[in-house]
Parts: structure tokens; C-alpha cells; sequence
DNA sequence: GTATTTACTGACTCAGAGTCAATTTTTTAC
DNA sequence: GTAAAAAATTGACTCTGAGTCAGTAAATAC
């Protein structure tokens, strides 16, 4: 019925404008700094409707993790058509992941506490589920990229299976932006700095072929950067 | 003087009392079920006593989770003093890592939980000092048998420093403790279990001597379990 | 135009963190 | 030993903000 239709587009509209609003409100100020009584007055609408939308304050925390992590789905999409070596196209998933640091740097440490028990717990079901869903989809189109290098023969007679090589580096780069935030390891420089190398060390040890010290990856990255995500490091360093 | 040092003690012990409670508590109910009125009636204090020892209720998580920190460094002091190759002493710090994990599980989501800024924010300026010293601890402890390869041989001319292999094995570690959480991944296995794997193929890329094809780091893992960490190990397996 | 369903909200409850003035206990002074 | 002073302790309070619900307004159906 067109009527429902219309009335369904408006309330997933709203719901689109809550989540901005949140996401703008978690950005300046954390997670502590969200009021839903401040939302509610942002969105223009009361606190009781709120919550015809998300069942807790929780819930809008997860509505928001959820929006970047289908930008993260989008990229690592991208990263898996990249022309070249199963090697650089792994490696498109490491610069699709550093871009989104880059251009939402706000977005890490929300998956991270999304997850902590304390907001989890209190989230809707559908949303966790739909969460759940879109973590596999981006833990998959690695694995398939993998499995692609296991067809391909790029992957030796030792190397671990793809699903296991998909942890470390999925591990690899969850460490580091957890590390960043502990600001008494400053002095010991940056792990952002050394997580391209990190990840290059990793596939060489799981012998991932060609190797970083017979294959130039600092170029194809540089190459990724131009061709499977052009517009937005243009945008980024413009 | 003889009176304030003994008033000192008798503040330390009951300090040490409330950090046991809610660690039990925090191991039973999580950090949403801490809550202080019940914390201060399992300890027999008003809550404003509480208040004497802790700036809030996060500064009691932090609390908490420095005492566990503080076992980490236990035992990767004593993973330093162990006596075979260099690799194999950094391997040791891997076995004291999961044996931390095995025998108190709830420490690891804490390491996570306090370093949030919802919570790192509204803890206390001498805790968060303290805790960062730990940590730094733990880190440079990890250095030093880095270093020791270096100044050895066992690393090749073309291995990185020895910050950023700490660094990759922190986040391989810190990663997989992550994921083990996230629930929908079950079906693709453990990141557990494929975690000693992962130290071992990062080591290998970064070309740290001998590499896990020329030597068996599952017997010296095992060494380590009844070498370093006997006793703890005995008690872990009845 | 009226009845009925659906959408929305103001004003509330409630939990629990954090505070403080008053009280009790301990120490010091004589 | 006793009284004054200092330190430790707490019961009863405030305050914030999440979450609820009964009542009102708007939309739809007839």
C-alpha cells in the first residue's frame, strides 16, 4: 500500500537523521558526552520517540558503528576488484582500512566499544544481527582473496589455512589502533607507521608469494591509492 | 612515625580488600553489575569510604585491572629469564600471555574496558599514571629480548627495529583477544588457537633466526610450560 | 463530519553515582 | 585520667540522565 510505503520511507528517514545527529554528537564528544534528551532537541523530535527507533541509548551507539562499518564493507568490495597480484589485493584491503582511519577517525574506537559487554548487552537484537553480518562480510571478502591465492598457487605447500591468515592480519590491524590510543607508548613511535610493513612481514612469513623483498608492495600501494580509492585520498589530501 | 605508618598499612589492606571484591564482582556480573552501594556492603564500608580510595567507580575498574597488570609483568619477567634462544624467549612471553587469559579470563576485556575514554577520562591521575607504567614495563621488558636478538645475530640485516616487532606481536595478540568476542566468527574456528601460529609466521617474516621451519617452537613451547610457568601450569590442569 | 487507528510527547519514575554535614573514633596535650 | 583537637567514617542527601507511559494530536477510513 503506497501509504505505508511513504509512511515507512519517513520513519527510515528519521531514523537516517538520528544516527547523523549521534554520530556528529559521538564525534565532538564520546561516547560519555551523548545525552539522548540533547539528541532528542537536536533531531527536533522528544526523547519518547527516540526510542519508537532504538530500544536504548546503547542501541544508537551501535545504529552508528553500523553506518561506518557499511562504508568498511563498500572498500574492502573495491579492494577485492583490484586489479593484480592476490598479494596487492590483499594489500588494497590494508589502504581501504588506513583510509577509513583517516577519514573517520572516530569510527575505530566505536567498533571497539560496541563489543565491550556493557554496550552489547544492551542492544537490539536485529541490530547485533545485522551488525554480526555485515563483521562476516568483511572477514569473507578477505578470506575469498585468500582462497583466491590458494587457487592461484601464490600461497606455498606450508602456508596456513586462509582463514587463519585472515585472523592475523584482521589481529594486525586491530592491535594497532588499539595501540595508538595508549599515549605512554608515544615515545616509541607510531604503529600506524609500521603496520603496512607489519602486514608485509606477516604474509612473507605465511608465504604469501611474491615476498615483500621480491615485489615492490610500497609502489602498489601507492598504485591502490590512485586506482581503487582515487576520489577519496584526492578529497583527503586535497 | 610509627602510628601514621601503621594508619598507612591498615588503608593499603583495606584498599587491596575492595579491589579483591570487585574483581569479584566484575568477574561475575561485569562491569554494568558493579555497583558501589553493593560493593560497600560486601566490604562492610559506607560507600562515601569508598570514596576515600577512588575517585569513581571507574577508577575502581582501573584499580582492578592494574592489580591483573601487574601479574603480566610477574610473568614476563620471569618469560626473560628464560634460558634457550632469543626466539625462544620471546616465545615465552606469548605462553605467560595465554596463561594470563586461561586463568583469569575477565582480565583481558578489563585491559580493553579501561583504556576507552569513557572510562580512561573519569579515573584518577596517579592510577592512570601507574597503569601506564605497567604497561610501558611490559612493552620494554619485550624490548629488551628484541634487543638482545639484535645485539646476538639472530636477527638479518634486513629485520625491522626492534619496536616495531613488538609492536606486531602486541597487536597479534591484542587483536585475537578482540575477536574472540565477536561471536559470528565462531564458524571460521579460534583465533586462539591459530595465535601461537601467528607469533611464529610474524617472526619468521620479520626474519628473526631460527625460523619455525628449522625449529620445532611447539616443543619449546612446551618447555616453557613446565620451565617458567610449572607451577601455574600444574594448578591449570588439576 | 465522525470513528478509529496510528504517531507523538510532556511529565514522570527510578537507579545509581557522587557529596557533605554530622557523628564517632583516635590521637594528642596536659 | 580527662578534655580538646584531629582524623576517620558514614547516613542521608542531591543530581543526572536513561527509560516509561498515559494522554493528546494527527492521519486515515468510513
Amino acid at each position: 500500500m503506497a501509504i505505508a510505503d511513504r509512511k515507512r520511507r519517513a520513519f527510515e528517514a528519521r531514523e537516517q537523521l538520528i544516527i547523523a545527529e549521534a554520530d556528529d554528537l559521538l564525534a565532538t564528544n564520546g561516547y560519555l558526552g551523548l545525552n539522548l534528551d540533547e539528541l532528542a532537541d537536536r533531531v527536533e523530535y522528544s526523547k519518547a520517540t527516540l526510542y519508537h527507533h532504538f530500544s536504548s541509548k546503547e542501541d544508537v551507539v551501535l545504529a552508528v558503528a553500523t553506518h561506518h562499518a557499511q562504508h568498511r564493507v563498500d572498500y574492502f568490495m573495491r579492494a577485492c576488484l583490484h586489479d593484480g597480484l592476490t598479494r596487492e589485493r590483499m594489500l588494497a584491503f590494508g589502504v581501504g582500512d588506513r583510509l577509513l582511519s583517516l577519514q573517520f577517525p572516530h569510527g575505530f574506537p566505536l567498533y571497539q566499544l560496541v563489543r565491550s559487554p556493557s554496550i552489547w548487552t544492551k542492544c537490539s537484537d536485529p541490530r547485533r544481527a545485522q551488525y554480526g553480518k555485515i563483521s562476516s562480510h568483511c572477514f569473507e571478502l578477505g578470506i575469498k582473496v585468500a582462497r583466491d591465492a590458494a587457487d592461484r598457487g601464490d600461497l606455498s605447500e606450508w602456508s596456513p589455512d586462509p582463514e587463519q591468515i585472515i585472523w592475523g592480519l584482521v589481529s594486525l590491524s586491530k592491535g594497532a589502533h588499539l595501540l595508538v590510543e595508549e599515549t605512554e607508548f608515544e615515545e616509541h613511535g607510531d604503529p600506524m607507521a609500521h603496520l603496512f610493513d607489519n602486514y608485509d612481514r606477516y604474509l612473507d612469513g605465511v608465504g604469501w608469494n611474491p615476498t615483500s623483498r621480491d615485489f615492490d608492495f610500497e609502489a602498489a600501494r601507492e598504485r591502490v591509492k590512485t586506482e581503487v580509492f582515487g576520489p577519496e585520498f584526492a578529497e583527503l589530501l586535497g
